[in-house]
RNA sequence: GACCCCAUCGUCCAGUGGUUAGGACACCGGCCUUUCACGCCGGUAACACGGGUUCGAACCCCGUUGGGGUCGCCA
């Protein structure tokens, strides 16, 4: 049978290098092994996805030369590959689990079970999770209420004991008890399938042979297995990868380190670079190779060789590859088209000479003008970052509510739109605009003045505005975590 | 808290019963050099702990500790 792996990302923000790094070996298993590597957008979640995402998930990947021969942008044989355009299929298999059943219509609201959660923890249960309140409503009544129109959602049936025991490529036999499994949901009240139900029924129709994921959904597989034994089906082959860390050792998130991979294209790194760094994250090239490209990794891949300690994503050690990269593999006359088609074009610098142009006395300034628009970090001062009326704390609390308006409130990254944040922050703070954006001319250009605030960061972008707004928190001695916590409470945030 | 996973220098990897525990990043010296970078030479630095198994454990087993993940109508 024919290898076929998949890379299963959803378009709920920014891509992240994690998903490249399972693209990375997912893919690099289905070339070793003759196989096809299928692209399937994970689109479940209404409201947090959008189309935004998704293309910038297929740019990146294609950015970094990851590219599959089945998904949405191409098609192919087992599609759709966008789980939003499978919905029939979806509920025909619940279709198929109720009649058989297997699952069963749950009439419970998200307040009763809010409710249910904080008794459980308040008791300090040990076994959490839903406590299976709709399970026996006999079908009549289900059917009943379904018909007057009453909002559902579908679970499976779980065991009540017993344990389950599947295999991970890498670590061998799990056992996890049925207890300590719920009945998971798998048709929410909008009609829309979660993800456990998606992923089986997908998995199964595109003939996925390995699931190569990450290790967060280990804890899960119990209820996948499950569903695969309700259909009559095999499982594939279960390989469960390291999560990328932060330094501190926790799973890699953008709070402490730039998750974004349009980061680390806009900051100056190279795909291939980038490529092979994620290549050395829990597995090496023999001899201690540690400057390869993807087809140098082929015939050397086994997934079987890759190690499970989580590791930690080093900037210092991916900017020294990226550097060997460019010595070793550039000319100055090769380096050059790389570097108009990341910022060294008309267009870009035309959009850089429209904030700092009239600032220009010579042509000779202009270097010294867009230097900002031309680099990663600024290295702000402290003393760059002070605002009237503010403490180093207020500022840092500045910072961050900034960078979460700016994360969520800008639809369309453009002078308007940063315009409506900082207004908004300039309300919310009760400070006049022009001393509270101060600190922002140190964060964004390094320095106490600068080209206009607004304009200036819808040229530099979205990923280089927060990264550098980010590195001016650190540089005023970060947040605690306890204080995060606070803010987020402060500030309604998740 | 319960459950699941993991455990070699600060970090990334090598090492799968017998090694002075190796390489790379970072760091510290020195050399090269008009500066810096590069390059070269050298250095600091690790098998978490405790029990087994064995003639012999970084490597196998058990426990402890530590770290991570999961406990959503998010994926």
């Amino acid at each position: 049978m024919a290898f076929r792996t998949r890379l299963a990302p959803s378009p709920t923000g920014d891509p992240h290098v994690g998903t490249a790094y399972q693209a990375l070996f997912g893919k690099l298993w289905a070339v070793k092994n003759g196989g096809s590597f299928i692209l399937r957008i994970e689109d479940t979640d209404r409201e947090r996805s959008n189309p935004r995402h998704e293309k910038a998930i297929i740019d990146c990947l294609k950015w970094l030369g990851l590219t599959w021969d089945e998904g949405p942008d191409i098609g192919g044989p087992k599609g759709p590959y966008r789980q939003s355009e499978r919905l029939p299929i979806y509920r025909k298999h619940v279709d198929m689990l109720l009649s058989q059943g297997h699952a069963y219509s749950c009439f419970c609201t998200r307040e009763r079970l809010e409710t249910a959660r904080q008794e459980q923890l308040a008791r300090g249960d040990s076994n959490r999770g839903y406590d299976g309140l709709c399970r026996n409503i006999p079908h009549e009544e289900a059917q009943m209420r379904i018909a007057a129109g009453e909002p559902h959602v579908v679970r499976m049936k779980t065991p009540t004991e017993g344990e389950c025991v599947f295999t991970d490529l890498l670590r061998g036999e799990i056992r996890k008890e049925w207890s300590t499994v719920d009945d998971q949901v798998i048709l929410k009240s909008d009609g829309f399938p979660t993800y456990h139900l998606a992923v089986v029924v997908d998995d199964h129709l595109m003939e996925i042979t390995h699931i190569i994921r990450g290790e967060e959904w280990i804890n899960s597989v119990p209820k996948h297995v499950l569903l695969y034994g309700m259909f009559g089906w095999t499982p594939p082959v279960f390989c469960h990868l390291p999560l990328l860390r932060n330094p501190d050792k926790s799973k890699l998130s953008k709070r402490k380190n730039p998750t974004s991979i349009q980061y680390y294209r806009r900051a100056g790194f190279l795909p291939e670079a980038l490529l092979n760094y994620l290549g050395m994250m829990g597995w090496s090239m023999p001899e201690g190779v540690e400057k390869f490209t993807f087809n140098e990794m082929v015939p050397h891949f086994e997934l079987s060789d890759i190690r499970l300690g989580g590791p930690v994503f080093d900037l210092d050690k991916l900017r020294w590859l990226n550097a060997r990269y460019i010595r070793e593999d550039y000319t100055p006359e090769t380096l050059l088209p790389v570097l108009s088609e990341w910022a060294l074009n008309p267009p870009y610098i035309e959009s850089v000479l429209r904030v700092v142009g009239d600032r220009m006395e010579t042509l000779g300034d202009w270097a010294r003008l867009s230097a900002m628009f031309f680099s990663d970090s600024t290295d702000p001062s402290p003393e760059t970052l002070e605002a009237n009326g503010l403490d180093a704390e207020g500022v840092k609390e500045l910072f961050q509510v900034s960078l979460w308006y700016l994360e969520e409130g800008v639809e369309q990254w453009n002078e308007e739109g940063i315009r409506a944040v900082f207004e908004k922050l300039s309300q919310e703070f009760g400070i006049k605009p022009r001393d509270m954006n101060a600190p922002f001319y140190g964060a964004l250009c390094g320095a106490k003045v600068g080209p206009p605030l607004y304009a200036g960061m819808a040229v530099l972008g979205p990923d280089l505005s927060r990264r550098r707004i980010h590195c001016a928190i650190e540089a005023l001695g970060g947040i605690s975590g306890k204080r995060q916590k606070a803010l987020e409470k402060k500030y309604g945030r998740g």
